[in-house]
DNA sequence: GACCGGAATGTTTACGTAAACATCGGCCGA
DNA sequence: TCGGCCGATGTTTACGTAAACATTCCGGTC
């Protein structure tokens, strides 16, 4: 308001430099029928009144915002922070900023605002990061002009969705825990919302049954530590129970915990393994057998996908997943000798 | 580009009403004068167009964003990332959004770039999360008219700055371990560019030398558990290191690995004392004592500073510090019996 | 019954940019 | 030598919105 002197608009910087706006226009846009001597001008002129490009005019002119809208629920979790993080950079690489949309609280009225404000906004496409779950039972319908690329999702069918491969992930994890010699495999799963969780969960008993073995009955967490030192303690007391596949590494965190408390040595008599491969899992005690999570590449597809939307102005359906791998380290090894 | 129809605008809605754009306009911004059948009549030809104002036009004709930019290093530290997510959530209630500028590499250049793009960047204010030493060693000079407020920073004399109150959170947790009956407390501190690990170190120091205490030398970690490991590895050997006060949580659960492996029970031989009360913490082994901080206040605090200044038009100089608090649990104890 | 005031609505204009079109001047080939 | 062509630059216009100003119409007042 009080602010002393308007911002510089391209016609001050014309006026300076003795040429049309037009001409500034063409120099700031790095248009090439500029002849060097003129562009060298125009570009102290800028320098002197200290010009800056008006996007809001730009993006008027253009149509374009150059913008990229993220939507998601939490940041806790830390697959959704790291891929915001990713997502983040890879679109600054390509110029584009990112507005983010949080969804408090993820109820049906929430969502809608959310997609509602989305329509108003300045952005050119549009990344969710949740669980479609919700996506389907609200009732709205996205600006048609807005392309969207959705993460943690099974809808490949109508949208562009980018995943880590849960379902190999869980193979492997468990693949690994039979190899070692285990019976069977515990499951700590996640929360019944969430599709990463289902999937992770699907593929454990999957490929249990693929191996001829006992689907004992998964245990439900809530992807926090504490409820995975919940579920520890239900089967720290079961002393058939030698492997344990966590859904993520917070939930494997709290099981070790209810395990050393209740003076089962892992692994010696039970072995752990996580999923994330969240930094801290190397310093868990023991440090943590886990799937790891390539969450910049899925950040980075996410990106990739909606810019290639944007450029062809159609929605691309299909499914990316992106490889896990299991890293091995001191919580699992084979089953004590009865 | 191939979209089939362009998008509405008040001219379309207008056409269908039968009214002029302007009242469209009035209707579109909730202006009082306009007689309810009008009103009815704008908002169905709206909702049957699928009316959406362009906000770049909105923008452009009152000079205005409503959205703030926050430049932030690294989503990776808890604090930045749980204090963006409430700066999120506080903005999307006051009808801002956020645009988020990453900057991957805390170099000087990359620094400038983003401040650079910032002066171009559709934001009416800006929040910078990171070490201030940055900010000061980079030759830059915000864009007079974008207000800013810093995190994380001692430079209260030329910026609005919000922190939590670093020093007082550590000698709390100093205090507690020296109220046990510790003869002096260990530290494992942060990288030397933070100003939160100088703040904690700091004060620490100070702590230990009110009381009389002797000063061991500070491990210095880079706030990963696995430097707090190394430090551990190095405190485990020294049989009179009794208390152990860790710049943050994960550096905690790195110190906490390597006394159990080195056979130090914690809390009985040795106290460990954290920092941040990440949620994990209470699963640790033993379950952490630590200093909690209120991130969801640090970042009500930034948004309800940066839209003063954007209301006012002008900057706030000042340090708002949000208190800090010992949270008790199983990792501290009175040192052993010698 | 003419006039006044104010509420409801319409018209004009400007925000800063960039596409489209217009102009100018010099160089090349016939 | 001249027409035409192309590159460099200028002029006009439109993007969608909302402030400022203009107009219309109504009830109430003297």
């Amino acid at each position: 308001m009080g602010r002393p002197k308007a911002r510089v608009s391209m016609a001050d910087v014309a006026r300076l430099a003795g040429v049309s706006s037009q001409t500034v226009s063409r120099v700031s846009t790095g248009h090439p029928s500029v002849v060097g001597s003129t562009r060298q001008q125009v570009l102290a002129a800028m320098k002197e009144l200290g010009y800056r490009p008006n996007s809001a005019a730009r993006a008027l002119k253009s149509g374009q915002f150059r913008t990229i809208g993220v939507i998601l629920f939490t940041f806790s979790s830390t697959g959704n922070s790291r891929t915001l993080e990713a997502i983040a950079t890879h679109a600054a690489q390509e110029g584009y900023a990112i507005t983010l949309i949080p969804v408090a609280v993820p109820t049906q009225d929430s969502v809608v605002g959310a997609f509602t404000r989305l329509g108003e906004l300045a952005v050119d496409g549009v990344i969710v990061i949740m669980e479609v779950h919700l996506l389907d039972s609200a009732t709205v319908t996205l600006p048609p002009h807005v392309q969207v690329v959705v993460v943690d999702s099974d809808a490949g069918d109508r949208y562009t969705v980018v995943d880590t491969d849960q379902a190999d992930g869980a193979r492997q994890a468990v693949t690994h825990l039979l190899d070692l010699g285990h019976c069977t495999v515990w499951h700590v799963a996640g929360p019944e919302e969430s599709f990463a969780a289902e999937r992770r969960a699907q593929a454990w008993r999957d490929t249990l049954t693929a191996a001829g073995r006992e689907v004992p009955a998964p245990l439900r967490g809530d992807w926090s530590a504490e409820s995975g030192y919940q579920a520890g303690l239900v089967l720290a007391d079961r002393p058939d129970c030698t492997a344990v596949f966590a859904a993520n590494d917070q939930m494997a965190l709290g099981v070790l915990r209810a395990l050393h408390e209740r003076g089962r040595s892992v692994p010696g008599e039970v072995s752990v393994v996580g999923f994330d491969d969240i930094a801290d899992a190397t310093s868990f005690i023991p440090p943590l057998t886990t799937v790891h999570q390539d969450f910049a590449e899925v950040g980075r597809r996410c990106v990739q996908g909606i810019l290639h939307q944007i450029d062809s102005g159609e929605a691309a359906p299909g499914t990316t997943l992106v490889p896990t791998r299991l890293v091995v380290r001191a919580s699992t090894a084979p089953p004590p000798r009865p």
